[in-house]
DNA sequence: ACGATTTTGTTCTCCCGTTCACAAACTCCT
DNA sequence: AGGAGTTTGTGAACGGGAGAACAAAATCGT
């Protein structure tokens, strides 16, 4: 018997495996909220996009709503949740425990949501001994040993970009397959393993063309109104 | 005469917006490194991209490059800046100065980037008077007397989810017309102004679907293997 | 029991973005 | 000068995602 496609098969279109996030958040604020059930419309509103976009999203985990009445809020929830895979919890290594590393140390969003910080790591030895959010700092040379230890496949790099790409080559060495880099460089790795890049500069980058655009667009159009 | 479309009318799309920045860093690099001239190959390289993908990315900027030789990297450099909007200094407000907020304060990628932050703002009266990278924290009711005094287009949101909204708000009644929010949450603003979100829960929750994944097909792969 | 109403799940169409492939344009060497 | 070699800029084909629209399925009221 041939197992080409995997048992749960569904091939999820990674623009929806993007938002499913969103709705579980969004979901969450509903159960909190006490909401037992909640419309395609609601829930759509809630996340910030187009309805027919959510249902879409939805129909690729299964048929898990009712019509005529709409979604089950928390078996939605739980269901959204397993897919993504935040029923477990996922061991995170965060390295580099400068001003970031100590700010996404303290995240609280971190535990809540399916991941734990089981290690704190970075090359300087100043900053060892020093415990953030009740968890020691150690030495960067430990990775192996600790992704052994708790089987840890979560890596988030937060060192200046000079030292990310050896970070990286560490980390997949150690065994880790998805990193969250927050070092504003191009990191390069090997097939089967992710990357995922936050960048503030360049979401400010992105949102000052759009300003300028506004700007010229604004100054443009009062020239026009002067000349008519 | 209708001046229906800007003067400088060609229409970038999104997809190569949000590429430009990646593309301007890698040029950075290049010209510290003392590089001349570059081709679309080595550049695309070091941004991580298809060649043939940073070629027509950078037409619509232009035809800035030399066939049979490749494009002078201090001028594309520029080019690429002006076409950002990066040539010119962005004052920016960080409102919410906790733990992020501190990290973000004390980024150095701000300043290098073109962007200068103008004010920190916090609503909690013990967090004033302390200095952050050289700015000093204020009450988050000068928000607008400092945007029109800098002229300030551009705002960061580093404030707790349930303060986002109401803090959106407020900024865009201030003037603010680009908002870059840090907190979990979705906010609706008014047509024209652009936000734009970094959320970590969610970047990790995509790491952890491929994740799990890529353990599932390891876990049935090792099945077959056995029952072969 | 049955029609009216609501809301989902899905089909169909359109558009944007990616990639291939190649002609045009430039350099360099003889 | 001219041909060989390189590299850009772009036309064309392709794939995936967004949104409109609607049929199917459920509830509710009579
Ligand atoms: N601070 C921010 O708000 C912010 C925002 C966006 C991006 N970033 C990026 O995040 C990264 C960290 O920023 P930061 O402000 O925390 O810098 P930082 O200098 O305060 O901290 C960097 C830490 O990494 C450690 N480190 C250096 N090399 C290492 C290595 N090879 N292995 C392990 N640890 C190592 C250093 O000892 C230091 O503690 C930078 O790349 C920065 O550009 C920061
Ligand atoms: N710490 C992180 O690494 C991290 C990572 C990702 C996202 N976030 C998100 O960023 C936000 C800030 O995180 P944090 O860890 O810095 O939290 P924090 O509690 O340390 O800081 C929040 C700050 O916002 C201020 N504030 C609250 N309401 C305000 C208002 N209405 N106006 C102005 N200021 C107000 C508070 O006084 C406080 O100083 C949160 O939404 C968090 O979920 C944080």
């Amino acid at each position: 018997m041939s197992a080409r496609t995997s048992d749960s098969s569904r091939e999820i279109p990674e623009a929806t495996v993007a938002r499913l996030p969103i709705y579980l958040r969004a979901l969450t604020t509903l159960v909190e909220q006490g909401t037992a059930t909640c419309s395609s419309e609601e829930l759509a509103a809630a996340a910030g996009v187009n309805s027919a976009k959510l249902r879409k999203d939805l129909s690729y985990l299964g048929s898990y709503g009712t019509r005529g009445v709409g979604y089950d809020v928390d078996y939605l929830r739980y269901q959204i949740a397993r897919e993504i895979g935040v029923t477990q919890d996922w061991p995170v290594v965060i390295v580099g425990i400068g001003n970031l590393g100590h700010a996404l140390a303290n995240f609280s969003g971190f535990r809540s949501r399916g991941f734990r910080v089981v290690a704190l790591l970075d090359a300087d030895p100043e900053r060892r001994g020093e415990r953030v959010a009740g968890v020691d700092v150690r030495d960067f040379a430990d990775l192996d040993a600790i992704v052994r230890e708790h089987g840890v496949a979560i890596g988030v790099i937060a060192t200046p970009a000079s030292a990310a790409q050896d970070v990286a080559d560490r980390m997949v060495e150690a065994g880790i397959s998805s990193i969250l880099n927050f070092a504003p460089t191009v990191i390069s790795v090997a097939d089967g393993v992710d990357v995922r890049k936050v960048d503030l500069s360049i979401e400010l980058q992105i949102l000052a063309y759009h300003e300028q655009r506004k700007q010229a667009e604004a100054t443009t159009r009062v020239a026009s109104e002067v000349t008519a």
